[in-house]
DNA sequence: ACCAACCTGACAGGTTCCTGAAGCTCGCGG
DNA sequence: CCGCGAGCTTCAGGAACCTGTCAGGTTGGT
């Protein structure tokens, strides 16, 4: 399941994170709301964890902006204590589920847990995209019945297209995804990737689009 | 044999979980229903142990749910004494047995162990995969026909690999099942037992996928 | 034809993993 | 009370592999 947790704090985010990744889910971590914007921009998410006081807005603005576009991705707020008023602005807002600060970890992964089960209907969805099919919970992909080794850098890239599929994205917006802000990049990696993607899964799955970036192609 | 203890006491949870282990059985315990609904979709158990009164819901419709989806894994109900109607609700929402709290402990052994049988149409089912031959309910395995001696943490790990056949588990998952929880780890101890597990079952049984974990290899 | 953008083989440095061996804990028997 | 052994964890050196970089070739647009 792809989460994004947008959270200023660097404790509680580090700890929340580690416990997501633990629990087998992949995890973007932004702390303002205008990265959060253009996480989502970039990847289709599962599942959000929005803390309402951040540095740049208030969160229940950012609810009410995504809800009016449409977007229906399963919402957690996470709030303190002394926020109570906030907390229901938010479920009406939009939110599915709340958690007040401090929390249990293992409360995080129940309440996790509960949000993805009401919203995949089947467990394991395998996709098929082609010749390829495509099981995004084990990690594992078949060509033609054959199975496929990706490694990490490789599925970050190819989970950055299945999560939009047929959008274009720019070499930058794909650089940002793979590489947690601040470790910048200063060569061709995508390409290279992009390549090496295309060598194991086949010519056609990744479409140039020639100074603009890339999409997946249909299937 | 797994099995999942949904239990809220910590006295009687802590004495059913012993009991069963000493019995030879895997036990994982929680203490809340949607925390039985996640561990249950990460591993398949054999029998769980549902109490009826517990803080997050009505044991019976988590039972009900459990059945609609098709889930026919065989249920033992804990209830106290007055909660009858509860039981009869309960056997008929697709229970298969009930224990009737306070209960002596050979009692749960006695009524698991009947359970079991009736629900394993061979009393010990034997897991073929490639060249072992897995006996989970006697703990024992037998690679190319010679007996095969696992230690407490192997069969641990194993145990967590067979749960989940084929899917990616990373090394953070696996530490979170073999160490309850609390229990910290800062080695490679998890490294250290898959190359044990190797030596002992086969070089292939277990596969590594470099930096994002391990999993159980196609037979 | 020219130029920019892109592709891809090769390679080196770094990270991750493997594994033998040493240290540690705990229970048991003497 | 001490020694012993089994199992578990830690450590360390080396092997295996990943991945960013580069360079030379290819493609596509104008």
């Amino acid at each position: 399941m792809r989460i994004l947790l947008i959270e200023d704090d660097i404790v509680l985010g580090t700890a929340v994170r580690d416990q997501i990744a633990a629990d087998g889910h992949s995890v973007d971590w932004v702390t303002r709301l205008d990265a959060a914007g253009d996480a989502m921009a970039v990847a289709a998410y599962d599942l959000l964890l929005l803390d309402l006081m951040l540095p740049d807005g208030r969160g229940i603005g950012f609810l009410k902006t995504i809800r009016n576009r449409g977007d229906v991705t399963p919402v957690i707020i996470l709030t303190a204590l002394d926020q109570i008023s906030d907390r229901i602005e938010g479920l009406n807002a939009g939110a599915d589920d709340y958690l007040v600060k401090p929390f249990d970890l293992s409360e995080l992964t129940a309440r996790i847990g509960s949000v993805a089960r009401r919203y995949s209907g089947n467990p394991n969805p395998i996709i098929t995209h082609g010749a390829l099919d495509i099981d995004l919970a084990s990690r594992s992909i078949h060509r033609n019945g054959k199975p496929v080794q990706l490694t990490a850098r490789e599925w970050a890239l190819f989970d950055a297209f299945l999560a939009r599929p047929g959008q274009l994205l720019s070499k930058t917006q794909l650089e940002d995804k793979l590489y947690a802000h601040g470790a910048e990049i200063e060569s061709n990696t995508i390409e290279v990737h992009v390549s090496r993607l295309r060598k194991k899964l086949g010519a056609d799955v990744i479409q140039t689009e020639r100074g603009m970036g890339y999409r997946l192609g249909p299937s």
